[in-house]
DNA sequence: CCTACTAGAGTAATCGTTAACCCTCGCCAA
DNA sequence: TTGGCGAGGGTTAACGATTACTCTAGTAGG
């Protein structure tokens, strides 16, 4: 079986307490007395009790991430960079999905927070204005950053992509690329997709360019719905030269609609998706995409969150948004 | 703060232990004790403390997940479905990934064991004949599955690909389409590597074709040095009509380089990819993949671990192979 | 020689829950 | 009347560690 500080104790004749303090670095132990106990716990694998340690300092370092989806590239990405940056510290992360369901994100974080996490990652799918979970958190004093998905008129820490400068960025490059129709291919949510939306808008009129009506369509989630979306936005004439669209997998069905209606990549029309996913350069056409800062959302959420878990007073909610970053291949390389 | 049993025991006036009972549904409690209780639970919003009853009850309700990495399409899938498939159940899953280093994994597995996970899943990068990672585990008798990397010598229960049948599979479908000359871009691995190119010998061997020297290339891991080896293969003469890659990012960048040889795909070379990772189909030319069934070998191995959780006594360790299947896609499609 | 201090330990209480008994009615049968 | 039994609880002692004291020599200083 597993040894205790117990069996420490008897085999070396001291105390269960003084064995604690020698394996804490704590208290005044002879060295005499803390070699024999060093050895003897090496001696028997002896490997600290987290649970019965948690009890008592009230701290598991652990930290809970509540996810929409797990295999989506993007969390999984996140997922990865929070177990990695918050290691060093001693922390583990319990994982927890909730495939887009309010519901069951809440009954999640309830679990995480019986199971005494020290802080809350939290990439959440609650409807707006329904802030009941987050009051029910907050109740309990543990800290948490939510990331991705702004929650409006919620005071705390939030880390994500900065969208409309997603937006701004992937139109400004269509327009040195000598772009003048200029469609976007939108995504369904209200906050993400909207301020990419707005990004776009903003960048048009920067330009001085027209906003025809018919170059902003819906393109759903994935490549299927884009496909369709594009095939649509195709039709108004004169067509689109250039296309921001919301996502990666958006872009990708529409760069099959484009190929498929006859017109040339990037040449009669380039395209620019966001995401920056691993496999964006390994397509037909490779993808210019905005690179959203993945990396750099999990490094901060997690920095952010340790730092509240380290003090205990009151810290004034920070929310930081990343600044994306393009990354250019073939569907946008052409002479402006 | 966070209310407490005795809070709860306070306010109706019974004691913690019949709070206690009445939470868990045991023991002999009147109608109207009950109704107080948790009434009163209720109110305060009470959730058990896991780590208080853990102590006690010497049981975590989680499971640790030892992987290589997270961001890998496979892996990400492997935690989302065990996340998904052991939740059922009461059971959380603690992440952690060693990024391929070995004694990073030992010295995780030793953390998660002091965090008292009742269980464990790992896709371990042991070397070979280094059990004492093993030795240590078995001897907390904690129950473990290990998924995706067999170790040799161990008995312990696996879930893992048929790698053999993924080779036969990927062959006997270049040969059904016509190939002759089949080439194959081997991994770098011992075990998996191995055993696929086994699978692809004997298939050549049971079709009674011949196995040209220079048709087996080390292909990597990722598609750039897939690259580099298809176009060592390509000099052969004559050159390969069907290639079995390694996996899907072998494929890639195979494709890439017959592509950019002048060769028509898949009417000069047919290619097969394995692993049919999410993005095989919006590829240039739609790669046809064996599917090595990641969500099987995810739900089985907790199948596994929870049974073997669940039982006292000994289990004989199961070693389970996933039969692979094979999706076909454009990169094979051609008159045989 | 006595006091004060310190190094090096030990004791007792506690964290929140559960396991294993124990107690006390009230009721019913002998 | 007594004995037994079961319903409905309560008591006590863990679980494995930590925290906050307490205790005891030895030692240095006056």
């Amino acid at each position: 079986m597993t040894a205790t500080m117990t069996d420490i104790a008897r085999a070396v004749k001291v105390s269960v307490v003084t064995v604690s303090k020698v394996l804490r670095n704590q208290g005044r132990i002879s060295d005499a007395t803390r070699k024999r106990v060093l050895r003897e716990a090496k001696r028997l694998h002896y490997q600290t009790n987290w649970v019965a340690r948690s009890l008592v300092t009230r701290r598991t370092y652990t930290i809970g991430l509540l996810l929409p989806e797990f295999a989506h590239p993007f969390f999984a990405e996140i997922a990865r960079v929070v177990a990695h940056s918050v290691r060093p510290h001693g922390y583990h992360v319990v994982i927890s999905s909730f495939e887009e369901d309010p519901e069951l994100e809440a009954s999640e974080m309830d679990c995480l927070l019986g199971r005494q996490v020290d802080g809350l990652i939290i990439a959440s799918a609650q409807p707006e204005r329904r802030l009941d979970m987050f009051k029910r958190l907050q109740g309990t004093k543990t800290p948490y950053v939510l990331i991705d998905r702004p929650i409006l008129g919620l005071r705390a820490c939030y880390v994500g992509a900065d969208n409309q400068a997603i937006g701004r960025l992937a139109t400004e490059h269509l327009i040195a690329r000598g772009c003048l129709r200029i469609g976007h291919l939108r995504g369904p949510e209200m906050g993400i997709a909207a301020a990419r939306l707005e990004g776009y808008r903003r960048a048009l009129a920067r330009a001085g360019l027209r906003r025809a009506s018919g170059y902003v369509v819906e393109g759903g989630h994935g490549d299927a719905t884009a496909y369709e979306g594009m095939r649509i936005m195709l039709k108004v004439t004169p067509p689109p030269d250039g296309v921001f669209c919301y996502s990666d997998p958006v872009a990708i069905g529409a760069m099959r609609a484009i190929t498929e209606a006859g017109f040339r990549l990037p040449q009669d029309i380039a395209v620019v998706g966001a995401g920056n996913v691993h496999y964006s350069d390994v397509l037909a056409v490779p993808l210019t995409s905005v690179d959203q800062g993945t990396c750099q959302i999990g490094e901060i959420a997690s920095k952010l969150l340790l730092e509240r878990i380290a003090t205990k007073g009151y810290m004034r909610p920070k929310k930081i948004l990343i600044s994306p970053t393009l990354v250019e291949r073939e569907s946008t390389r052409r002479a402006a």
